[in-house]
DNA sequence: CGGGTGACTCGAC
DNA sequence: CGTCGAGCCACCC
């Protein structure tokens, strides 16, 4: 059977395109995008996606996106372990400990800062 | 086609 | 409080 790489589907583009929107400066979480999107249990799925970020022609922001309390969990994903703490702090997000300080102001919530309607 | 996996989350205990 | 386990869904082998 042919599974190519579905990694251009409509959903993965869907996710790309919101990490973009994430301002500079900000962070949001896999589950927020997920909810964003109608799938409020597709956080994993987001996960996913942004596993195949890196191989996207158009940059995807991929270190503003953690996990719902705030950790890097995907800073293995990047070049080098400290890359994506080193992208946060050049926008004046502050990690230690693998957790981004003031988390909770630091949070961009899509569902509650962006038109859905827009979105679609 | 079935089984394994993960950059997640939520609810029990 | 914290730790643990079970859903969840798309992708890969």
């Amino acid at each position: 059977m042919n599974r190519k790489k579905n990694n251009q589907s409509e959903y993965f583009q869907m996710v790309y395109r919101l990490v973009r929107m994430i301002p500079p400066g900000r962070v949001t979480s896999y589950g927020a995008i997920a909810r964003f999107l109608g799938d409020p249990r597709g956080a994993r799925v987001v996960g996913w996606a942004m596993n195949d970020a890196h191989y996207q022609s158009e940059y995807v922001p991929a270190h503003r996106v953690v996990n719902r309390v705030g950790m890097l969990t995907g800073k293995h994903h990047f070049g080098s372990s400290e890359a994506m703490k080193e992208l946060l702090e050049s926008e004046g997000i502050y990690v230690l400990n693998d957790c981004i300080q003031d988390f909770k102001s630091r949070f961009w919530d899509p569902l509650k800062e962006l038109d859905q309607d827009a979105f679609f």
